[in-house]
Formats: structure tokens, sequence, C-alpha cells
DNA sequence: TTGAAAGCGCTAACAT
DNA sequence: ATGTTAGCGCTTTCAA
């Protein structure tokens, strides 16, 4: 089925089935129908390959995750996706596997695929794939976890205030040893809000009791971070945790130990999502504002294919606070 | 950055080049060495749209699902996306938001790109995209909602068989007030797990006090429901879950009731995922094989592509049943 | 073994 | 207003 089939069954020529596929130049109102109506009784569809090749810009954009497990990125990868087509952009989906490889193979393939822009949230600061997004001079926009780089927008969140926030609210609170459980400081984000969290903590004079711990990039290796500190050292009367993973594994490893919500220990997580709320009791934590992230990223990255040369920006939104029952006064 | 720049600066013609990209012929050492070479320093980076239209043949591959958001079609993305990977392919991404107007759109597009293969889970026993999938001839594979179409292959799980299960285990627990929960009567799988679930019902004698209730797409719709349902009747022994979102509209409404698990209620959910597990106490479910699910779908629509030609399968895979602290014996 | 050339399905410049 | 035609970058005969 191709625009010759159309043509011929209409009695017109390639370039009028063009034409009205594209709506382009005047085409007869009676031509038009007949094209269209042929094109209906054949079933033909544009064929979008032959038509990014000869038009040298395509309806496609990339994005790359370093994850869909977690409910953050999910989400971030639900929005994402109804941007795009509600605009009438196909997305291209990779999933990195929390590998600076796999994000590199996954970007490369999509460039290969000349998208028109591609949104990627580096698997860590690394980000292997930077150097070669650049040289194809590609329109992307990093999102979440955004690295150093200077040379390329970015959208996320003011991690540093968050977890400075978080962390002081506890404190203010009245909790004096706190715990703060992070997946791994090679990821930019993390390493912000470690660095809020410290600096908060050291404000109020509490470094001494306080700690920052990190685990990995899964759960399990999360958990058993945390495990092995909680046996091996007093309780703390508070613990922060500063993904959504992280808050999993502490949820994971609090429970193992029989602790008490929020008597024993009070307990803040980050990426509020829908079954912390259903938990009891129901857990505290740092939302991002994950529509917003993913608006900002997709309209960024839209003017940037629309031509836009403005100098790089660097976005970072407000996280805020949902105060609820895992966290409260420590009992001592 | 062509193949024509490549060749110019290898000093050679650009089937050759050609050649070498793939590998084919013999081409001399000496040349495919200066070749490679020059790819190197040009950073050359073959062009997949013009070699897909040349060549007729693709390798990216369309999944349309119903929605990222539920933690079960989230897992299901991101295996069926290392698969692909894993494989060469590239995965391009629908979620239809619960629409089956946007699944028609996602397919659409996704034929119109002239996908290898597609991998869909319809919105709902509509399946609006089937016409157009059959009419373009294209290698589709049904995953997770298989609808009653016999033309197509399909992978999922005996869901009769879970629900029947489930409630067996429930009445054996001694339960008689049993009230079932799930999204729409529309999705074909959610319908063949309420006729499980009656079935068993039935089977024990106790359809008189037993009941299966429907919300919607949404935790909001679900848990309007059965808000309703639980303020206007008597209080059930025990939930038994159809879907995850599902489950999480129920622990939220037994949540808000103050309902103690499992000495008031017992609960029973389903898909299970981690979430569920750090729940106190951890909520019981049926599990259905994530992995195994996406390994089928995949090599079902692989085998396909490859031009396998036998009879339409359906595969239908068992579900297990997690019996954790959320199910107990009824307290009256 | 290597190269010249046709053409995938479409769009866009140009001619009519 | 409509048609003719030259490519987009690549693969693949086919000829040298």
């Amino acid at each position: 089925m191709t625009i010759r089939h159309v043509a011929s069954a209409a009695g017109v020529s390639i370039a009028t089935v063009s034409n009205v596929l594209n709506g382009r130049s005047s085409v007869a109102p009676e031509l038009s129908a007949r094209v269209r109506r042929a094109m209906e009784e054949l079933g033909y569809q544009r064929d979008q390959v032959a038509s990014t090749l000869r038009r040298r810009q395509t309806s496609v954009v990339g994005l790359v995750l370093p994850s869909l497990m977690s409910p953050f990125l999910a989400a971030l990868a639900t929005k994402l996706e109804g941007l795009a087509h509600s605009q009438g952009y196909q997305l291209l989906l990779g999933s990195a596997d929390e590998d600076p490889d796999q994000e590199l193979s996954r970007v490369q393939a999509m460039l290969s695929w000349r998208v028109a822009g591609m949104i990627v949230a580096p698997v860590d600061y690394r980000f292997l794939s930077h150097k070669l997004i650049r040289s194809q001079g590609i329109r992307c926009v990093i999102v979440d976890r955004t690295s150093e780089v200077d040379d390329l927008d970015s959208v996320g969140v003011d991690n540093f205030e968050a977890a400075h926030t978080g962390a002081r609210r506890l404190i203010e609170a009245g909790h004096r040893r706190i715990l703060a459980v992070g997946s791994s400081r090679a990821i930019p984000n993390m390493l912000e809000r470690i660095t809020g969290f410290e600096a908060a903590v050291s404000e109020a004079g509490l470094a001494a009791n306080c700690e920052a711990l990190c685990g990995g990039g899964d759960v399990q290796a999360i958990g058993q971070a945390l495990r092995q500190r909680l046996q091996n050292g007093p309780l703390p009367s508070a613990v922060f945790a500063l993904s959504d993973v992280s808050t999993l594994a502490a949820l994971r490893e609090l429970g193992e130990l029989g602790v008490r919500m929020p008597d024993d220990v009070s307990l803040l997580g980050f990426d509020d999502h829908e079954w912390m709320q259903v938990l009891r009791p129901p857990i505290s934590a740092v939302r991002q504002p994950i529509e917003d992230l993913a608006r900002h990223a997709w309209s960024r990255m839209l003017q940037r294919i629309e031509g836009d040369v403005s100098p790089v920006s660097r976005i970072q939104l407000a996280c805020s606070l949902q105060w609820r029952g895992s966290t409260a006064a420590p009992k001592d």
C-alpha cells in the first residue's frame, strides 16, 4: 500500500496524494475527496520511515531512564508519554537498568534513529552518553538525575533544599539521632540530598549523632547496608530515606526489626506515592512534583526542537513535605 | 555524516562501506580496516531510517499498554524492554491511559512506523485496534488482557483458576462472607477472575453471602464503589481484591474504616509487589509470573517475526498464592 | 573483490 | 491546480 496505489486508484499523480496527505497547497476539493476515499478504501497509511527520510525530520523522541521499577520514574515516563502523544510524537523508550553501559547503548540506538529530541535521566554522574549526544548535536534535556553537565538543559528538583528541609523538620520535631539512607553517592541527585541532610544536621550541631548511609541501586542492597548499620549501632530516633527505593528498604528493615513507627523510630521517605498512604501509619515523605517535572522537561525539549537557541537552562523545582503519621516527636 | 563521507574518507565506494557495515561478502581486510577507521574518526552512525526503508525490515517493535502506573504493567514493560534491547530491538512505547481510543491511536502510529512486531495489552474487550492490526498483517501478540480474539497469539495467566484458588483458600480458612472487588467487567481478564471467584463461592454454597463488585479503571473509582458497599451492607469477613489497583483501593478504604487486618477483615490481593510485603500485616496476594509472561510474549512475537506460521497459540500461565499475614481465619 | 546504479516510499522544487 | 522528477541514505543486484 503505497502512495502510488492510492494515486492510481484515484486517478491522480502521487504528488497530489502527497499534497492531500499533508494538507498542502490547494488541491481541488473534488480531487481531494477522491483521494481521501481511495486512501480509505485501500486502508492506506503513510509510511513514516520514508516520510522521515525525505523530510529530514521525525516525530519520534527518545526517553532513556535508569529504570522503570521505581514508581517515581514510572510515573515520569507515563506523564512524558502522554505529553508526547498528545503533541503527535512517538516515544522510543529505553530503560538502562541502572547500568551506565546500557544507558550508552540505548542512547546510541536512538541516535541512529535520528530522533527529533531526547529526554534522558543519566544512570549516574558518569553520564556516559553525554559525549555522544553532544557530538551528534541532538536536542536533549536531562531530567531528574541532572548531572554536572552545563551544556545541556536540565530539569530537576532542588535536592539540597528538599533534604535540608526534611532534616530540619525532623530536628524541629525533636530528633537528635537521625540516620539518612540513600542509594548511591554516584548519583548527583543523591549526593545533593545527602549534602542537604548533612548541612541541616551540622547547623543544628548534631553532626556527631547523625549519619548518611548509602547502599546501592536496588532494594536488597540498600536494605542490607541499613540492616548492618541498625544491628551494629545505636537505634536512631528517625530514619530519613532519600529515594523511593530507599524508603521501601527502610520500611522493610524497620519492620523486620519489629520497631514501631513512630514510637520507636520515625520514618521520613522520599517520592511520595500511593502505597505510602495506605500504610499504618501513613508514611511521611518529600514529594517531587512529577507532573511539573515532566511538563518542563517536555516543553524545554520541544522548544529546542523548534529551533530555540537561548542559553542552556537549569530548572530546579521545589519539593513539598507531606507530614504524616510515620513521623512524630521521639519518645525519649 | 553519511555513508558517502565515510566512503570518500576511506577512498572506497559506498557499496564497500555498506558491506563492512553489514559484515557482508568478503571485503579485503585492509580496506575493511580503513573503512572502520574512517567511521571511527568521523563518528559515523548508520541511519536506521534509511536502512529500514531500503531493507524493508526494521528493528523496532511496538509495545502498547493500558497504563504504566500499575506496578504490574510497569514491571512487564521493564522486562519486555530488557528483552527487546538484549536482542537488538528498539521499543516504541504507548500507554493508552485506559482509553480504547488512545489504544487505537497508539497502534496506528506504530503501524505507520512499520514496526517489525507488536505486543499489546488491550484496554478492554473492545480491542479497538484489532481490526487495524489484522488488516496490516503485522505480527502481534496480545498480553495480559487477552481479549476474545482467536486470530492473534496471546499470553496471559489462567485468571479463572487464579481467582478460583484464591477464593477457595479463603473459604477453607473459614470465610463465609467474601467481597471481591475489581476494576471493570469490560476487561476480559477481570471478568474471568470474577467468574472464577463466583464459581468457587457457588461450589461452597456461599453465593448468597458473597459478592463481586466493580468500580472502574482507577483507585479513586474502585475505592468509592467499595466505600459505598462497605457503608451500606454488612462487613464481609474477607475482601478479595482482583487487581493491583483494587488491592490499593481496598487497603485504603479498609484503613479509612479503621478495621483491623486480619482480625476484623482478611484481605487477599492480586499482583504481588514489594510494597505489599512491608505493610503490617504483609498482604497476601495472587502473584502473576511477570517475568515468564514477558518472556513468552516476547519469544512468540520473535518467532512470528522470523516467519513462524504455526497456528495461533494461547498461552496461559499459572499464578501462585502468597499467603501472608493479611489473611487468617475469621474471628467470629 | 570492488564499484556503479537502481530504487525503497515519500516530499518538495519545479515545470506545466 | 496538477504533474514530473530528483533525491533523502541506504542496500543490493549486477557488471567489471
